[in-house]
DNA sequence: AATATACGTAGGGAATATCCTACGTGTCAA
DNA sequence: TTGACACGTAGGATATTCCCTACGTATATT
C-alpha cells in the first residue's frame, strides 16, 4: 500500500496514538513506554514496529536499551490530506455561529 | 471505544478515504460512489456504514436513492490531535532550511 | 565465565476486517 | 399490478489484527 495508508493505519490504534503522544516528551526506552500500558512488553514492541514501518518513530540503540524517537514528518501527509476538508467544518461552524448570534439577538425581527 | 478512535479507524481504509474525497464534490448516491471502485456495491455500502458510524457521512433518502453527504466535523478531532505534533515537523523543516541556506551560501564560514 | 537485563521474534489463538454472492425491502415506471 | 431499480443486510470465506507465552540474542554486571 501507499505510505499514506501506512500512516493512517498506524494511527488507527489507540495504543499507537498513545505511544506517539508519550514520545512527544522526548525519546524513551521500550520498557519505559511499555510501563504505561496494561499489555505485555512484546506486544508494545509489535506496536512500535508498526509505527517504525510507517516512519513515525526511529530507534537508536543505547547500550542494551533501544530509545525510540518520534518522527513526525509522516504526519504532514495527514495534515495535507485534511486540508480540503477544513473548509467544510469551518463553514459549518460559521453557520452555527450565525444561528447563535440570531438567537442572542433579543430584537427578533421586529425591526422595519 | 472513543469517537476519536472510530474516526481514525474509519480513515485507516484507503477505500473510505477515497469515498470521503468523492463527497467533497457534494452529495452522491451509492451507485455513483460505487462506480469509482472495482469492488461490489454491497461492499461499498458496508464502507459507508463505517463512515456513518464514525459520523463522517450522513444519508438522505431521495426517491429510491440514498444521497450520502460529507460531515466533516469529526475531522476536527483529527486536526486537534495533530496539533502538538506540528511543532515537530516544523522544527525539522526549519533545521533543513537552515542547512540548505548554509549550503547555498558560497561564503563558507570565512567571515570573522 | 556466569548471570541478569533489554529487547525482538516465533508461533498460536481469538477477534475483527474485508470482500463476495444471495436475498429482502421500498420506490418508481409501464 | 408487474417489473425494474437502488439499496441494505445476511451469511460465509479468507486475511489481518492484536494479544499472549516462550524463546533467542546482544549487552551489561559480577
Amino acid at each position: 500500500m501507499t505510505a499514506e495508508t501506512d500512516v493512517f493505519a498506524a494511527l488507527a490504534s489507540p495504543v499507537r496514538r498513545e505511544l506517539t503522544a508519550l514520545l512527544l516528551g522526548g525519546p524513551r526506552s521500550v520498557n519505559d513506554l511499555a510501563s504505561h500500558f496494561a499489555m505485555s512488553r512484546p506486544s508494545v514492541s509489535e506496536h512500535l514496529k508498526v509505527l517504525r514501518e510507517a516512519g513515525l518513530v526511529s530507534e537508536q540503540r543505547s547500550g542494551r536499551q533501544r530509545l525510540y524517537r518520534l518522527e513526525a514528518e509522516p504526519l504532514m501527509e495527514v495534515s495535507r490530506w485534511l486540508t480540503p476538508y477544513e473548509r467544510f467544518w469551518r463553514d459549518r461552524l460559521a453557520g452555527l455561529r450565525e444561528l447563535l448570534d440570531e438567537e442572542d439577538d433579543s430584537d427578533h425581527g421586529t425591526r422595519p
